[in-house]
DNA sequence: GCCAACGTTGGC
DNA sequence: GCCAACGTTGGC
């Protein structure tokens, strides 16, 4: 099993939103980023993930389980992009803010921190444990 | 809203 | 295949 990182800006697809999706899920379209696509491309069901507030929030406010794998993203014509479909899980009960993550030591080699502009980002065994742990789970 | 960082595009 | 121009992301 492995863990993922999700971005969105809330305003365009809140944690909210996600949620109302329920156990259905929703297709993580929009990635216009090899790398992004290519972490997409190696998900396999049941993986896990956090869902990141970007541009407002700026933190982890919930956790998400890949529930279908990489498929053609049906925003777009072209063939090259991909992505797979996640739903809710539940919520972090105390988001982990950015500024919190970039204070924490053991925290410091995370992509959100060393690959900021990435919106799909893998993450370590040991960072999920981390942060699920300082948001309460 | 600004702007730095960085990914992508396209001319040569 | 290089690199300048351009567009987008995302923190502040």
């Amino acid at each position: 099993m492995a863990y993922w990182l999700f971005k969105s800006e809330p305003h365009k697809w809140s944690w909210e939103m996600q949620k109302a999706k329920g156990a259905a899920g929703q297709e993580w379209d929009g990635v216009r980023n090899y790398q992004a696509r290519n972490n997409m491309r190696t998900m396999k069901i049941g993986d896990q993930g956090f869902f990141y507030h970007s541009n407002e929030g700026l933190e982890i406010v919930g956790i998400v389980e890949v529930c279908a794998l990489a498929h053609p993203d049906s925003t777009t014509d072209d063939p090259r992009w991909e992505c797979v479909d996640i739903r809710a899980v539940k919520d972090v009960p105390k988001p982990v803010s950015l500024s919190t993550v970039k204070a924490t030591p053991s925290l410091a080699k995370m992509s959100l921190v060393t690959s900021m502009r990435l919106s799909v980002q893998p993450v370590t065994e040991e960072e999920w444990a981390i942060v699920c742990r300082m948001g309460g789970l």
